[in-house]
DNA sequence: GTCTATACGAAGATAGAC
DNA sequence: GTCTATCTTCGTATAGAC
């Protein structure tokens, strides 16, 4: 059994801290070490393919924590507590950095050009947390298609305002964004049957 | 009067191709010399505070010329057109870079930490996006409240929709926002009337 | 496994000739 | 204005000692 919490995993959770702060390019091998505390000479002792798979799998990391977060939240099939969840976990990011960190699945995305493994990684997740949202409206009724629209909208809605708000420097898009996805889920799950006569 | 194709507006105009392709840091000014023909003596007799000032520069561009698009696609009033034609612009550029390139103006939201004025401008942009967009829905009947909600949801999502097809090399995550956009839209801006009693 | 030292290249920026 | 040459810094990656 292995210790979670060992020198490579710690410079893969600090990779995806500052590749969510600074990007891919602009994370170095020595801000990762000076973040993790980890020994120089261990870099290529356990990522023998160097940055790129320090990258990969920080992207990986980085995905699955935001699928276990969403995956947790949806456990009551509530999608709209779900998605303020959700939301409320990337405000908190937002928040807690003074708006300087955003998503280290999106960094890797947009810098993934010179290592293609990364970018497959970043595709994952946003698959990954779109066929979670997916199922969770699924099982409350809504049709496999519509389902999966309303996933894609959800993930890049939140995605792009998680940008909006770092440009902006306010929660303001965040917020905004939450009271749509809200209300369009709302009217999604909840079948448009015209008023009853009253009681 | 100044033309506009000269050296210094094909340097701004090539660091905007580029920085969409690459992002911020992965641009060097060799790459905009190289791209644009420029003459290495003449990068600090343009832009004598470097590569901070070419980036704001580019960023400004590229805000501007997406603005002039959306700008042009809502002289009609027809906001469901303007979805359409400014989501048509975005898929054409992802294809015709094989899925290489995104935005110019969320690369430098995301890298911008090292100069807040390029980030500055990237905010600017957005934030006239969503004012073109919601001044749109307003005059077609649509709150201010909602109107603002609306466009900052259709700005977010347009752009996260973007890396979400960068990222899988599909311009899927497009069109499934497209189609919910544009039913959000049609509903808000046609007023809930409960069916007459016919003709 | 981890260390120090270093190779090697590329980046931004500057200086001085033309 | 534009050129070439160069300075300085910093990046990844490697070599060899411990």
């Amino acid at each position: 059994m292995r210790v979670i919490t060992d020198a490579r995993d710690q410079m893969i959770r600090s990779a995806a801290t500052l590749i969510r702060e600074r990007g891919v390019e602009g994370t170095s091998f020595s801000d990762v070490l000076a973040h993790s505390g980890a020994p120089r000479g261990s870099i290529y002792h356990h990522f023998p393919r160097g940055k790129a798979q320090l990258v990969e799998e920080a992207t990986r990391y980085a995905g699955e924590v935001v699928a276990k977060g969403l995956a947790r939240a949806l456990d009551g099939d509530d999608p709209g507590a779900a998605l303020r969840a959700f939301i409320a976990t990337w405000e908190a990011v937002l928040r807690g950095s003074d708006f300087e960190a955003g998503c280290s699945v999106v960094a890797a995305t947009l810098e993934g050009d010179r290592s293609p493994a990364a970018r497959e990684q970043a595709a994952a997740a946003f698959a990954r947390w779109e066929e979670l949202y997916a199922g969770a409206l699924q099982r409350r009724g809504v049709v496999t298609d519509r389902a999966r629209s309303l996933a894609t909208l959800a993930v890049a809605a939140i995605e792009g305002a998680v940008v909006l708000a770092r440009a902006q420097r306010s929660a303001e898009p965040l917020r905004r964004v939450a009271r749509e996805l809200e209300e369009l889920t709302l009217t999604a799950v909840t079948p448009t049957t015209p008023p009853s006569g009253g009681p």
